[in-house]
DNA sequence: AATCAGGTGTGAATTTATTAACAAATATAG
DNA sequence: CTATATTTGTTAATAAATTCACACCTGATT
């Protein structure tokens, strides 16, 4: 299938969160405008987003949740399974390697990194930590390719590039600094300081 | 002035920290096209970012960085000061507290909360972490116009309840699921799974 | 001082994303 | 069994974001 825009990769990610729990409910059917509720978009912008995926619903009694959900995964996760580490295991690290744990049955967090020994050789939230230096070898060994960049900014260039060279397919950066990584890799940068002075932008523009 | 847009605001906020750092290093001019390169993006796109701020170079031997540090946050900050706090001080929370610290004199985060009896009294990465049940009263007495959520996802919409009631005008919620905020406050919402899922969906088709 | 090389500001064009509008379809009520 | 009220899929329209193209400016160079 044709490559989906970012936008609509990130509200499938939403849908089928929102469609697992509605599962949990016992919830088999939902319609497009319930879905948008709990999104804060229109129910258009959720048909639009499904009519990418290729998938249509006959029946008028909303979309088969089970049915939904198996299709989004059709389209947003790889078959062979991806594995994941996360890089620098300060709070950030942690709570992320908590976080994103088993989110789905083929996209795991295998591994985490730090320089800290009292880390080292642990398991933390689940996920062994590794000494940075074995960077290399593990994510080649446990075949990782996705890398979640959470080291203090000092350090982030070089792990960048330390991580390019294990072959990597995706990076994740939260590291405040935007970084260069080499053609064929992906990346995908989020920065909080960003975020929280955006808040405070449209706040100050509410109050005028 | 006009209220930007909400992708300009994010730039700009961005080329403010390049900026700085930019001082640092002695640099005290710098062109669109460097400032480009330092964010993965086109120089018109810094250009006409800077257009909408209203400030424009005079001189062809790049943009005054000082200067422009100085006209960027005559748009974004507010000049009374803005104050901020973290609710849930989880490892997320307390990495928050941490990054967000003084990033910029006049926006500060003052006040963290959280229900665990071992944290609340103490300070956390130089942030006083009050009990959730004084919420009201600690928002209120120290003015704080934003509240950065990073509570466990069972409590999340109780404790955005709360926040609404305290007269709060932004919130920035890092819970994977999506809030519903009284009419009259800003909501700024950043999902780690999704970003997870996002990379792992783009990694998967580049493999293609 | 005249030319040139390299930046800048911005209207116009393009691309991307969202919303409106509506025909087609089907559950539900009578 | 028919009419009605809803919901869906999709085309067309709109809006938002980005890029192109180019006139204009200025500092450096001859």
């Amino acid at each position: 299938m044709e490559t989906l825009p970012g936008k609509t990769v990130e509200r499938l990610s939403q849908y089928r969160r929102s469609l697992l729990s509605c599962l949990e409910n016992g919830r088999d059917y939902i319609f497009s405008h319930d879905l948008a509720n709990l999104h804060h978009i229109t129910a258009v912008q959720v048909r639009r987003d499904l009519m990418l995926l290729g998938y249509s619903s006959v029946y008028r009694k909303g979309y088969p949740v089970r049915k939904l959900i198996e299709e989004i995964g059709k389209t947003l996760d790889s078959s062979e399974g991806q594995n994941a580490a996360v890089v620098g295991m300060g709070n950030l690290g942690t709570a992320l390697a908590h976080y994103l744990s088993g989110i789905r049955p083929n996209l795991n967090v295998v591994a985490s990194f730090d320089i800290n020994p009292a880390k080292v050789g642990t398991l933390i939230n689940g996920v062994p930590c590794h000494h940075v230096t074995a960077l290399q070898k593990v994510i080649k060994e446990q075949n990782i390719s996705i890398g979640i960049m959470t080291v203090p900014q000092d350090s982030a260039i070089e792990v960048a590039d330390e991580l390019g060279k294990t072959g990597i397919k995706g990076i994740l950066n939260f590291t405040n600094i935007s970084l260069n990584v080499p053609e064929g890799i992906y990346l995908e940068e989020y920065d909080m300081i960003t975020s929280l002075e955006k808040v405070a932008y449209f706040v100050k523009k509410l109050g005028e």
